[in-house]
RNA sequence: CGCGGGGUGGAGCAGUCCGGUAGCUCGUCGGGCUCAUAACCCGAAGGUCGCAAGUUCAAAUCUUGCCCCCGCAACCA
């Protein structure tokens, strides 16, 4: 049948605390997998990465194993996409055996095709630092960073043919103007391209956490065997998890992924070393990476070294999943930085989602109970809605694959703004007090559908207070169903009893914060 | 001259490719309503579009120079 849509994060560096960057690419990616089930088969990926000398230094500082190290880390940051309600369909971790079979088998076939081969891998290395300096970046021949002497190395280690891809990418991205967003990250990569590319150097032997470089018949020549480079290792769970070389129909379901999403920082790994390995191995490029932007504070990027970084878990609990989540979609147009502050993240949430959203459920439920005993009257024979928002669900879906959230969220809340402004204008009110029954059943009417779509369109948003709507609106299934079904002006069936609940987004005051001047 | 991005009302952004009354959200101020989470609806104020010069009947939008901010600069995920 049809392609699945397959969308990918990369997979976190495990050594780290998790952030909140990584719950926002997750987030991200969930929204785009949640938008795709509702209307077609959709596969996430997800996973950590766990090889290198940093997870290896960190473990042994600890007195374990590197992988004992890792597995007991992993529940932290299964638990960190759970508490942002992320439905991952994979977790994959670059220790497990599906994954280590996968990259050997890549690398023999690679070094039998000869993109793979052995060479030297020389240039100064400050041990303190443990850092490769080019020679135009010492100081007086000395470390640039702590200032020691550099020595001169050469090993030998085995090489990738990224070279030799350099004239295919490039007119690759001049064919594919759109294959790598946002248009800077593209430009940039170009721009690297036309420089030119060297050969990549792919295993290591100064450490030996990671996956071993298979035997070969060559590697009689030298005796380079270690273990392979963590980025050649990492690149390769987007499709060592989905059966590569392994089930064939299965792979070709789901390969090229639709969406690779990336941190702008390794852009240069996922739009040429990786397109480069692909095509070596004779597979398809992505159809898009996306490289988002970082969320910073007063301008500064967010990390630990600055003192800045903020829990993720204290975050959700605070101002709870789903408002983040739909803070962090809708502050920024997607691609570009923005800045995080608890006063934005308040003010988004009072305003879209309590005063907009929320309080037109309250009202909308409240007004049914007192009139109708919180029973969905008949349909309203009014057009108005129909004609105005048919055509929405089909836009919000088109923003969101043109991972354009805000614009999907702007979109939606034309809907919000417009069922707010119809019980000012319509009164209901006084219809009641009037007696005009047949005015106020069909604007009640309306308002309950309006808000069951609100809910469907919000969902992969916002799934856990979506849900809490679909249930205040006396719905149990179906949330989530495929929209070209469950987005029908007039699903909403007659009769449904109604409950007011709880506030969807009680009002978050900030603690005291400077006098207005 | 290493590469790339950006500087637009108090804040955050759109518009710049294909020149022609500067738009959106929040905030502020005024009014309306009372169903609702001091929420909702309507209206208003507020910008010489980083600086300078040039092209043009006309420039945020094109050209040139300058200033400032940010990311990258190959083994650091």
């Amino acid at each position: 049948m049809s392609r699945a849509f397959y969308v990918t994060t990369p997979i976190y560096y495990i050594s780290g605390n998790p952030h909140i960057g990584h719950a926002y690419t997750t987030v991200v990616a969930d929204v785009l997998a949640r938008t795709a089930r509702a209307g077609g088969p959709a596969w996430m990926l997800t996973g950590t990465d766990e090889h290198g000398q940093k997870v290896a230094n960190a473990a042994a500082e600890h007195g374990k194993s590197p992988q004992a190290w890792c597995d007991e880390l992993i529940p932290r940051w299964k638990s960190l996409f759970a508490a942002y309600h992320v439905e991952y369909d994979d977790f994959i971790r670059t220790t497990e055996p599906r994954h280590m079979t996968k990259v050997q088998r890549v690398f023999e076939r690679l070094r039998e095709r000869g993109d793979i081969y052995l060479g030297k891998y020389e240039g100064w290395y400050c041990v303190n630092d443990e850092t490769f300096w080019l020679e135009s970046k010492l100081v007086n021949g000395r470390c640039p960073t702590c200032g020691r002497e550099v020595q001169w190395i050469s090993e030998d280690d085995w090489f990738f043919r990224l070279s030799a891809y350099r004239d295919t990418l490039l007119e690759y991205f001049k064919k594919n103007p759109e294959w790598v967003r946002p248009q800077s990250v593209y430009n940039e990569m170009v721009a690297l391209l036309e420089e030119g590319l060297e050969d990549l150097s792919i295993s290591r032997t100064s450490f030996d956490w990671g996956i071993p470089v298979p035997d070969g018949p060559s590697t009689g020549s030298g005796q380079a065997s270690g273990v392979i480079y963590v980025w050649f290792d990492a690149l390769l769970n987007y499709i060592t998890a989905i059966g590569w070389s392994e089930d064939d129909e299965r792979f070709a379901q789901l390969w090229p992924a639709k969406v690779q999403l990336i941190g702008k920082e390794i852009a240069r790994f996922h739009t040429i070393i990786w397109p480069a390995i692909l095509w070596a191995l004779g597979e398809a490029a992505p159809e898009l990476v996306f490289a988002h932007g970082w969320i910073t504070v007063d301008g500064q990027k967010m990390g630990k070294s600055l003192g800045n970084a903020v829990d993720p878990f204290l975050l959700a609990e605070r101002f709870g999943a789903d408002s983040l989540r739909y803070f962090l979609l809708r502050e920024a147009p997607f691609g570009s930085d923005f800045s995080y502050s608890e006063e934005k993240i308040a003010q988004r949430h009072n305003s879209d989602l309590g005063n907009d959203l929320g309080n037109l459920l309250k009202r909308t439920l409240s007004m049914l109970q007192k009139y109708r005993d919180g029973v969905v009257p008949h349909r309203s024979d009014d057009a108005v809605f129909v004609q105005r928002f048919s055509p929405l669900p089909q836009r919000v879906r088109e923003l969101i694959f043109r991972l354009d959230f805000r614009g999907a969220l702007e979109a939606i809340w034309e809907l919000v703004t417009t069922l707010n402004r119809a019980i000012d204008e319509r009164k209901p009110w006084v219809l009641a007090k009037e007696g005009r029954d047949r005015e106020l059943d069909a604007l009640l009417y309306d308002l309950c559908e309006g808000l069951r779509w609100l809910a469907v369109l919000l969902h992969p948003f916002m799934p856990e207070r979506t849900a809490n709507m679909w249930s205040q609106l006396g719905l149990r299934a179906g949330i989530g169903d495929d929209w070209s079904r469950v987005l029908r002006w007039g699903g909403l069936e007659p009769g449904t009893q109604t409950r007011v609940a709880d506030v969807l987004f009680p009002r978050i005051e900030l603690a005291e914060s400077a006098p207005r001047q």
